[in-house]
Order: structure tokens, then C-alpha cells, then sequence
DNA sequence: ACTTCGACCTGTTGGC
DNA sequence: TGCCAACAGGTCGAAG
């Protein structure tokens, strides 16, 4: 669920539920995330009211005046509004409850999401301060990319999927933009032309603004409990394809392990 | 400085 | 139907 396009659908969906309302308290079930819900948050935080919701990579910023929640939805995490008296599943981990009744419920079967707690200015905390451009700004551009691919021997993919250097382009995307711009996900990033790098950025840019756009669409109601799947997955071209027909050529689809992770292409349409 | 790989967890799927 | 291995949208940090 959680790449770019649901963190940033994610981050709208709550917004107008949680901006401006204070925090009555925060219940935590499971303390036990990738780390640990920290203490200093549920001593700060109640009380205060969330001032902005931001968005940084994956990590989801809440704002207060006394310090910024950070959360991050690892592989499998979600978070929804409900009402705080809503019935309570297992892998319900945490809620921040409103003092209008309402809770930020985080929901995590794997827990490799965090929930975490900083201050200002939040740039600065260790897991965002090395954090490369947000792919939708100008400044990831085909310039800023190519630059960054010269000497560096691993794959393409394996490059666009580093938040160093371009933050929230997860597995899917990675696979589908490259398949867009023609380029083979084993390529070395520093043997791959200039010309290459021009199609690759805008193809990033489309396939996620086109993923936000259609998680606009099915997720828009995040106060409904029916939790509804299944958003862009017919629109994928590559992904979860694999041993299928190429939509552009016909040619049956590869699918190959990249840094542990699935990868599939078309050796005909991608070089 | 760069690259690879194990680790963190639970749930689902597919082969036998 | 049951069992078990492999795999799943992420990413940090250690080891090479």
C-alpha cells in the first residue's frame, strides 16, 4: 500500500480531520514498531493541538508547537479516521485521539512502520536530513539525476529506488517508469546517455502523479471503514506481469531478482 | 565512498 | 485439506 502515491493520498484523506485539533491522548497497544513509540511523545503531545500535515518521502510530519510526529507506513501500515469507541483489531498498534472524539488510528501487521517523535527544525532528524529531492519538485531534474549516476556502477533501478539520491520511488513505480522510458532495470546508472535521463525523469514524474491522482479517486473517504483495495492495479504495465504479454510488443515479460527485489521488464521494448 | 545483504514482522500464496 | 517455503508495497545499518 504505502509508496509515494498513498502516503501523499493518505496524507490528504486526514488532513481536514486532524488539522487544527488538539490531541485528548494518545493510545499505544503495540509499543514494539521498527522502533519504539517513544515516551517524550506521549508525555508532549496531549494537549496540544496539530497545527500542518506535511509530507516528506514516505514519512508523514504532524505538526505542534511542542514538536512534529513522524510517521512512516513501512511495507504494510495505514492509517485511518475513525471514531474512537470503533472496534479494535489486532494489528490496531496505536491512537491519537482528538478531543472531538475522533482517533488517528495506526494500523501495521508487520510493524515496520514508525511512529516517532522530533523537533524542529525536522529537516534536521537523522532519518530525514539525508533524504535526496521529492520527485515531484523541480529540483529532480534530468540534470540533478545524470549527475548523480556518473561512477556509480549499480543498477538503474537500484539508483532511482535510493532515497539519497530521489526519495519515494518504491518497487512498483521504479518498474513501471522504467518501462515507460525504455531503459532496462539492470543497466548500469553511469552507461546510460544523457538522452535516456530525459525521458526517465518525466516518466517518474507521470507514473506517480497519475498514481496520486487515481488514489485521490478510491481513497477519498478516509472517515469510510470499508477499507477499499485494488486502486491503479489495471493500469500497471510491468508489475506483477511477469511471464504476460508486453502491451507495447507482445513479447512475454521477464521477471528477474534486483537487490532482493521483484523486477520485471521487457528485454524487447527496454535496453 | 560505494555496494550488498541481513534484519525487522505477519499474512498470503503456491507447490507438493 | 494441510504443511511449508517463498514472497510481499520499505529502508536502515552493518559488513564487505
Amino acid at each position: 500500500m504505502p509508496e509515494l502515491p498513498e502516503v501523499e493520498t493518505t496524507k490528504q484523506g486526514i488532513s481536514p480531520h486532524i488539522r487544527n485539533k488538539r490531541v485528548r491522548e494518545i493510545i499505544v497497544r503495540q509499543r514494539k514498531l521498527r522502533w519504539e513509540v517513544p515516551n517524550d511523545l506521549l508525555i508532549d503531545l496531549p494537549g496540544n493541538k496539530i497545527t500542518n500535515i506535511q509530507r516528506r518521502g514516505k514519512y508523514l510530519l504532524l505538526y505542534s508547537s511542542k514538536g512534529v510526529l513522524i510517521i512512516h507506513l513501512g511495507m504494510s501500515g495505514s492509517l485511518r479516521i475513525v471514531d474512537e469507541s470503533f472496534s479494535v483489531g489486532k494489528h490496531d498498534h496505536v491512537d491519537i485521539v482528538l478531543e472531538n472524539g475522533n482517533a488517528l488510528r495506526f494500523t501495521d501487521p508487520r510493524r515496520f512502520g514508525c511512529i516517532l517523535w522530533g523537533q524542529e527544525p525536522i529537516e534536521s532528524h537523522p532519518l530525514l536530513v539525508k533524504l535526496g529531492p521529492e520527485p515531484l519538485s523541480n529540483e529532480f531534474d534530468c540534470d540533478y539525476l545524470f549527475a548523480q549516476s556518473r561512477h556509480r556502477s549499480v543498477a538503474i533501478k537500484t539508483l532511482i529506488m535510493d532515497s539519497k539520491i530521489v526519495v519515494g520511488v518504491g518497487n512498483i513505480y521504479a518498474n513501471e517508469a522504467l518501462f515507460i522510458a525504455g531503459i532496462n532495470p539492470k543497466r548500469q546508472a553511469r552507461k546510460i546517455s544523457k538522452l535516456k535521463y530525459e525521458k526517465l525523469v518525466p516518466s517518474i514524474k507521470e507514473v506517480l502523479r497519475q498514481a496520486i491522482s487515481v488514489g485521490g479517486t478510491t481513497l477519498r473517504d478516509f472517515t469510510n471503514i470499508s477499507g477499499e483495495p485494488g486502486y491503479f492495479r489495471q493500469s500497471l504495465r510491468v508489475y506483477g506481469r511477469g511471464g504476460q504479454e508486453c502491451s507495447a510488443c507482445k513479447n512475454i515479460l521477464k521477471e528477474i531478482r534486483l537487490g532482493q527485489r521483484s523486477t520485471v521488464y521487457c528485454s524487447r521494448c527496454q535496453r
